[in-house]
RNA sequence: GCCGGGGUGGCGGAAUGGUAGACGCAGUGGAUUCAAAAUCCACCGGGGGCAACUCCGUGGGAGUUCGAGUCUCCCCCUCGGCACCA
């Protein structure tokens, strides 16, 4: 008989569905696991990369579970998103029904798959059961005074017709759909996550060791801090104070003008104050400036456009006037949108200076150099000796810097301030299919919440989306129109929804105690759930979100730690994280415009799950990109029957061998003792590379080679036949967290009646590790020369010995000088020699 | 420009400073077969040699070491992140 893979998947799912095999509960004697994978968006289908995704993430879990431990391991739906919205037009269905019916489509391919999740926590984000919390989650930020509206320029994708959170702008392009991204003065909705900056970036280095390097990095320089100081120019005429923040305070003396950003509200400020006449041409530039979409006006080698304005600002230290200038390449959203210019010690500075003829000063002289500011090709950056800075004459930059910052802060010429690149998360969406935003507008109150018991604000779901332009909530007048909570007169609802990565930012959370559906009147989740299961012990899922909800879900952990919802001292979401390459084919990543594509369902019934799963752990180590091959996985198909082929070929003799160990004291043949090494090093080295090494291929590769010796050992007398029957156990459960489904049922033909999955994992005999012979390379110079087979154990005067009396050793060293031997015992004897 | 990965056979990839290329894919030769598929056996970095064997070889160059794919420095290529962040 050969191997019928769909009867046995199909068998061996429903047998662990119906003993609930993979259910798990709050409370248990073993120690708890979390294991965790980003739950997918409900796009349609299952892609490669889900599979990989997953399929780390079930062996992990399934290990984890034969090792001892109380593994929860749930699935769930990222539900609400721009895609549904583009999909209702395009197949003339609603968001909801497209949405729900991929949800279910989707989960019969999980489960075909064989991951062994509790389905009973199932989450869907889209869910009013879920959502309601979004709401509620919401007004608790709001109620700390984390949330804000405020008019400013921000990212806006023309085709998706939404405003993005600056983490949702890649390159300057929009994250989902690769549009440019323009700058559009709105008032939005923002999250103050800033107020974590600063803890966000420390636990990166103090909680964070389980993270792949890489990510920590990406995430120190997305918060990007910045110490320095904000030093204020004094503007009598217009009664107004101009704030810039520098990180080179002992640059103060090189300052020779201000340049403000187009979007400076002091530019409206003195535009009012001039004559149309004059006005017009500082009008025009500043139109001309936002007419720059992102990537240009962010360019740092684009041209930079400035212009003077009639205005002086007052400097600080020397109180010489300073000319206020307008300028494209100062940004409105970092720092104070204003800066001090020292083009001799910036380049950006500099380059503007040239440009328009603006006087250059050189405050900092390198090593046996003289800069001349009429002179100077590019400015001088680096650190330095001070000069032309009064009494700071002669000073190194950083001892310069100190020294001037304490001065300044003495005479109240600047404060010390700390400056982050992160901005607050705007988080709100002009989009129809995602988390209203439980507040209503008032012509009265203005903003006001929605109370909590009012909660959820129902998303309408028999809507017809028809143009992406408008979200159609702002046309069901029976939706958005309401009275205001406060003072009960007519007032509208707000009609943007939240970003989707809102819902995704602790779903975790819910997992752990979503079980019967009463508890979802009781709050968000129970802390009596998360307090045991909280942090996830193992994370895994793409690079891509290294800077985006790998971020908020930190922060969401931090606020709720604050409130009390999660532990006080549960400070970060995921302990260890595991970062997977993308799945690529013929050197690019699969894509439709492609025609690359490989469609999991197709290979699934081409070769069963247990083959896709153990060729996509096999194919690459986890970080890597991996190359679909489908020979590759006819090569991990060949391996599942070679086992299949051994166990059946040799079942009644299998059956029939003695069930237990042989002590490796009791065997005396180098055959059974080396075979019998062989088993238990597997054992070491497949737990190691899994458990510590996290690399599943190499795991897997030592199964293939106990495989093979599997099939070289002769079986001929009763030790043999049992120590055979141990390596099929051994093999079978070791292989079980790849390929499940394949080993239950060996399993159960040799006659176990434990379920194999439940089954303990293996032990190593350290008996049976220690070799009995080795194989000793004797080198001269560094090179192998010989190869000898000797006894373990030899001390190093022994082993020396028994070398120098070889006789090819003997013949090589006749005629040289030995001028030194470096001796490894069990390992090799290095001669180093002349002549 | 700044920061970070990474360069090992035809390919994916292995190697606590100690035999480079585990395991697999592809390939070659053979067995089996009427034939094929499947399976099994052997070979499989390059040069030289009938052979024993020998020389070269982990992007390039230097260095540390008895010994370097692995450590140090310089350079090249490549992938990724950030990028006018004051």
């Amino acid at each position: 008989m050969s191997y019928d893979f769909q009867a046995t998947e199909s068998k061996w799912q429903k047998i662990w569905d119906d003993k609930k095999t993979f259910e798990v509960e709050t409370n248990s004697e073993k120690p708890k696991f979390y294991c965790l994978e980003m739950f997918p968006y409900p796009s349609g289908a299952l892609h490669m990369g889900h599979v990989r995704n997953y399929s780390m993430g079930d062996m992990l879990a399934r290990f984890l579970r034969k090792r001892g431990m109380n593994v929860l391991y749930p699935m769930g739906f990222d539900a609400f998103g721009m895609p549904a919205e583009n999909a209702a037009i395009k197949y003339k269905t609603k968001p909801h029904d497209w949405t729900w019916q991929n949800i279910e489509y989707m989960t019969e391919q999980l489960k075909r798959m064989g991951y062994s999740y509790d389905w009973r926590r199932r989450v869907e984000s889209c869910s009013p059961l879920y959502y309601r919390w979004n709401q509620w989650l919401f007004l608790q930020m709001h109620r700390r005074g984390l949330i804000y509206r405020k008019q400013a320029p921000v990212n806006w994708c023309e085709k998706c017709g939404t405003v993005l959170a600056n983490e949702q702008v890649v390159s300057g392009e929009c994250w989902r759909c690769g549009t440019p991204v323009t700058k559009k003065n709105l008032e939005q909705w923002f999250i103050k996550i800033t107020d974590y900056a600063q803890e966000l970036l420390d636990n990166i280095d103090t909680e964070l060791k389980g993270w792949p390097e890489r990510v920590r990095i990406m995430q120190r320089n997305w918060i990007g801090r910045s110490e320095g100081a904000k030093l204020s120019f004094e503007l009598p005429e217009l009664d107004y104070t101009i704030d810039a923040f520098t990180t080179r305070f002992d640059t103060v003396y090189g300052i020779t003008f201000i340049a403000l950003a187009p979007e400076h509200e002091l530019v409206h400020k003195i535009i009012s104050r001039m004559p149309e006449s004059e006005s017009r041409a500082i009008i025009d530039f500043v139109a001309r400036c936002s007419a720059q979409s992102s990537i240009e006006r962010s360019d740092a080698g684009g041209e930079k456009l400035g212009l003077k304005t009639p205005f002086f600002g007052k400097h600080p230290v020397t109180g010489k006037p300073i000319p206020i200038w307008i300028a494209n390449y100062i940004l409105m959203d970092y720092g104070t949108g204003a800066i001090m210019g020292v083009p001799a010690h910036d380049q950006r500075d500099f380059e503007f200076a040239r440009k328009y003829d603006i006087e250059i000063i050189p405050v900092i002289q390198p090593e046996g150099e003289h800069l001349d500011g009429k002179t100077m090709k590019v400015a001088f950056v680096d650190d330095g000796t001070s000069c032309n800075s009064g009494e700071f004459d002669g000073l190194p930059t950083q001892k310069a810097i100190e020294a001037m910052i304490d001065w300044g802060e003495k005479n109240a010429y600047c404060a010390r301030e700390v400056n982050f690149r992160l901005r607050d998360w705007l988080i709100s969406r002009q989009r129809y299919w995602g988390t209203p935003i439980p507040f209503v507008h008032c012509p009265k109150c203005g903003f006001v919440p929605v109370p909590e018991e009012q909660l959820p604000v129902l998303l309408p779901e028999d809507v017809e989306v028809t143009d992406v332009g408008r979200s159609p909530l702002l046309d069901i007048p029976e939706w958005l129109e309401t009275t205001c909570p406060v003072c009960g007169s007519p007032a509208r609802r707000e009609a943007d929804t939240m970003d989707t990565f809102f819902c995704s930012s602790w779903y975790f959370d819910r997992y752990c105690s979503s079980i019967a559906p009463e508890r979802y009147d009781k709050g968000a989740f129970d802390p009596k759930d998360t307090d045991y299961w909280m942090p996830v012990d193992q994370y895994i899922g793409g690079i891509e979100h290294a800077c985006l909800h790998l971020i908020y879900a930190r922060f969401f952990t931090m606020f709720l730690s604050d409130i009390g919802l999660l532990k006080k001292d549960l400070r970060e979401p995921f302990t260890n994280l595991l970062t997977q390459g993308m799945v690529i084919k013929d050197g690019a990543k699969m894509s439709k415009s492609l025609g690359n594509v490989v469609d999991p369902t197709e290979i699934v019934n081409k070769y069963g799950a247990d083959t896709v799963r153990l060729f996509i752990l096999f194919a690459a180590p986890p970080q890597n990109d991996l190359d679909w091959s489908e020979e590759g996985v006819e090569g991990a198909s060949r391996f599942l029957s070679r086992v299949w082929r051994f166990v059946e070929d040799n079942l009644d003799d299998l059956k029939n061998s003695p069930d237990e160990r042989v002590p490796m004291a009791s065997l005396t043949e180098t055959a059974y003792r080396d075979f019998k090494r062989k088993i238990h090093n597997t054992i070491l080295s497949v737990t190691r590379d899994i458990d510590v090494e996290k690399q599943f291929n190499t795991a897997i590769a030592r199964l293939m080679e106990l495989t093979n010796a599997l099939y070289t050992f002769k079986a001929s007398d009763t030790a043999a036949r049992a120590l055979r029957r141990e390596a099929v156990d051994t093999l079978l459960s070791c292989l079980s967290p790849f390929s499940p489904h394949i080993t239950e049922e060996l399993w159960q033909m040799l006659g176990h009646d434990t379920l194999l999955s439940i089954t303990p994992w293996p032990t190593e005999d350290v008996a049976a590790l220690a070799a009995d012979s080795v194989v000793v390379v004797v080198q001269f110079n560094g090179k192998v020369r010989v190869k000898m087979t000797l006894p373990a154990g030899l001390d190093e005067a022994k082993l020396k010995e028994t070398v120098m009396n070889d006789p090819q050793v003997k013949e090589r060293l006749s005629g040289v000088e030995i001028v030194k031997t470096i001796v490894v015992p069990d390992k090799l004897v290095n001669i180093v020699v002349k002549g």
